[in-house]
DNA sequence: TCACTAGAATCGGTATACGACTTGACGCTT
DNA sequence: AAGCGTCAAGTCGTATACCGATTCTAGTGA
């Protein structure tokens, strides 16, 4: 069943999209009639997608108006914390049942990103080798928060996405985690896991600094 | 100005409330006519409030039929494993910026929890005494992410309202707790709020299982 | 020239209406 | 009698229409 996906769905996930992307950029006000019209649906679909959106973060309801969410350092900051807090129990819990078939695949994978085609399948693959280990163990809830939290930060990855730099510290401990998974050694595999976040984040604001990509260093308009 | 709510957030907070509570318990149909009519609202409201509650993970959504998402072991396993995960980090930022007015109020609210007039007293004094930690600290979604997973351990909670058996534990933990924040002592508040809410997570699951309210052991019904 | 006000345009929330799909039961066929 | 097909009731998704509130604008008056 393909699932005849519905309308609201087909512009959630393409305005998902769009924002995660950057192409609506922070600030961008988005009216539910304009969605509409541009869809070429009705407001309905248009105002269910604004919904789901604003649920996961991506964009403010105001009370007479939506914006794309700003963007800022703490915001990256905090997401980073999360996952620092999550992401290594959830590989602890995850080694002890993952597979050969998995950690082949996820070999493979670690290898494409090496290899590194471009910048998007880089981040691809990224994401799968990191999904494979979460897959196999029975955590919807985490896995479904995990998965959350590493779009919003992709979020901050596409703004310099194409301009990747020195990456080798990345492989390295993708090797590491992989060999810590393969030996079965959970709590080395959760603290790799935790510091190769520590690394990507600090890779990342570094970056961003560096670029003079100016985010506002607070929180944005929370003054809900 | 008191923003003269709309009818679909009253809609979504008063059924919210009727999920938390058990008073729909889980399983429980719910289709937005039927909830339309009982709120004297048109079916959009009632459907906005479907989603969110989605979105919340208090129901599920199906094809043609929305129902009260089951309770079971493993989800307060999980919830607690998130729980254990986030809220020490969160205390261990705040603790340097409690102020005096919170503690003084964080110690007022341990002597109602201990003079325990009812047991939603108690568990209303329990969700402020530790959001009072949380509150002076910029970390809004952290903050907002707790208090989603705080509420939904509270239904499971809801359980056995009023019938608290020995929580003397939980009434030192909050005392050795109160005592490390106002010492300074992150860390140690930390592992505290750890141990805390693993204890919590133990009293509950032993409640549960003592008093054969059986849960299903495993995740429900995750297909969707 | 500037400030303030009235009106028009726009927006979001809600109600109602319609069509497609799912579900369940009844009756027919074998 | 059992299985299967068809029909009816209910449900959701979407479109359209209406309403109050907000905002932007243009115009008037000091």
């Amino acid at each position: 069943m393909a699932a005849a996906e519905s309308a609201a769905g087909r512009v959630t996930r393409d305005l998902r999209r769009r924002v995660l992307s950057g192409e609506l950029k922070p600030g961008t006000v988005l009216s539910q009639s304009r969605i509409a019209a541009e869809y070429d649906v009705s407001r309905m679909p248009a105002r269910d997608a604004l919904q789901v959106l604003a649920n996961e973060g991506l964009v403010d309801l105001g009370p007479a108006t939506s914006v794309v969410r700003e963007l800022s350092i703490a915001e990256l900051q905090e997401l980073y914390e999360l996952r620092e807090a999550i992401e290594p129990v959830l590989t602890r819990l995850a080694v002890p049942n993952v597979g050969r078939a998995q950690i082949a695949q996820m070999t493979s994978l670690v290898d494409v990103m090496e290899t590194a085609p471009s910048a998007a399948d880089w981040m691809d693959a990224n994401a799968r080798f990191h999904e494979h280990v979460y897959t196999s163990v029975d955590r919807p809830r985490m896995i479904e928060l995990t998965e959350h939290l590493r779009r919003l930060t992709d979020r901050y990855l596409y703004l310099h996405v194409g301009v990747f730099g020195d990456v080798d510290h990345l492989h390295d401990e993708h090797r590491q985690i992989l060999a810590a998974v393969r030996a079965g050694d959970a709590a080395g595999a959760a603290e790799l896991t935790r510091i190769h976040l520590a690394t990507s984040h600090e890779f990342i604001l570094r970056y961003l600094l560096e670029h003079a990509l100016l985010l506002p260093l607070a929180h944005g308009s929370e003054t809900r």
